[in-house]
DNA sequence: GCAAAACCTTGATCTGGATCAAGGCGGCTG
DNA sequence: CAGCCGCCTTGATCCAGATCAAGGTTTTGC
């Protein structure tokens, strides 16, 4: 898709970079591949109240090209390894290369897909059934592979908190539905973070959907 | 933007139409601009519950561009005026012009921008705040020459139902909200769909955010 | 290895918004 | 213009999930 020498040229103006959980990472106008490691992104409002909007799993795009700035942060959940461009040379590339265009504009439009699929979810489903989305989407998610296993297993990367601010629940209600699964023997857990889903089919049969 | 020949071009594939309100707009992979009119994007449970993601106010774009087929209905909620095009050529376009892929993108990623702060919205805000953040949303987009406008003044394209299945609430409680805001003296009512905004500092405040 | 801090669970109680219920108000239709 | 239907409002009651409260468990720092 790209020509030879657009490839040498962004080798040449790459970085590499790791980060640890919690490292807040500013938008720098710069554009970024996720290859490792999970990042979630929050609104607050100007109480404290707090919203995660979205996510970004490895291997994915990060940056918000052509657009002003938002009141939306990013930060890695876990270790983080990234591989940036400056926008400028992404901006130039894409307007050479029609295919890298058609690239970011899917990209944004999967990222609207799921914006939509998750103010459905945050407007109409139980807390139970945010609960069950939302182990599905990260199982899926945090391993490609998982797509279409029918039985999987993974760690959480976010604690019970973060969790309750994507699925507009409260600490408790995330904790006792967590519970509630587990005594119905849908999942299990270990070490609090540890998750493993014992059939997906019955944790789709309680995402509501 | 547009070379002479692409607009001669786009000028002939051109389809103007109007329809009535309540009319379903079929996803015929069809690219359209809307020229008048209010449009709601809906998504379903299985059980019947509704969520509105979105929505497209003239002069907007409206299509799905690479897109694979949604759970997403776009309904008129006004009578709306449109012009459509193929696919096909505003594909064709994009990749030669990427000027007009810019102008795809950028929207997208307003359209993801508004989607989070929706999030925000149902996941964060209370009843009362929805209302008011809902509000002013339309008063802006209805005419945009409200936009900085202190004392608006407009028809609701929705029906109480709409707005509750927008803002995840029942009907009951938008109509208290909105008798409330009214008693409140916030906002004027005129045949239960025509509203006025008294002082849009007094709404912002009310928005939460 | 001990203490403090951070995070998680579970129970008791409360409450914002849902649900149930009963009209009110236009606007069509015959 | 009477009666019906769709839409909206308002009141009474209920309940899912919030809040308040009390530990338990894991991690961190010294």
């Amino acid at each position: 898709m790209l020509k030879a020498g657009q490839l040498t040229e962004l080798a040449r103006a790459s970085s590499r970079h790791e980060v640890l959980a919690g490292t807040e990472l500013p938008d720098d106008g710069t554009y970024s591949n996720v290859l490792a490691g999970v990042i979630k992104l929050t609104r607050n409002l100007s109480d404290g109240r707090q919203q995660i909007v979205g996510f970004h799993f490895a291997p994915d795009f990060l940056g918000r090209p052509f657009e002003p700035k938002r009141p939306i942060k990013a930060e890695a959940l876990t270790k983080v390894a990234l591989c940036s461009f400056p926008r400028t040379i992404i901006d130039r590339m894409a307007d050479d290369t029609p295919e890298l265009g058609h690239r970011l504009l899917n990209h944004a439009l999967s990222e609207l897909d799921e914006a939509r699929d998750w103010m459905t979810a945050l407007g109409r489903k139980t807390a139970s059934e945010k609960l069950a989305s939302f182990l599905l989407m990260i199982a899926r998610n945090i391993d490609p592979a998982n797509r279409s296993a029918s039985s999987i297993s993974f760690d959480l990367p976010l604690s019970r908190s973060d969790i309750a601010d994507f699925l507009g629940l409260t600490i408790e209600t995330v904790s006792r539905e967590l519970s509630r699964l587990r005594s119905d023997g849908v999942i299990r857990i270990a070490n609090k973070r540890h998750i493993s889903l014992e059939s997906t089919g019955q944790i789709e049969g309680r995402c509501g959907d």
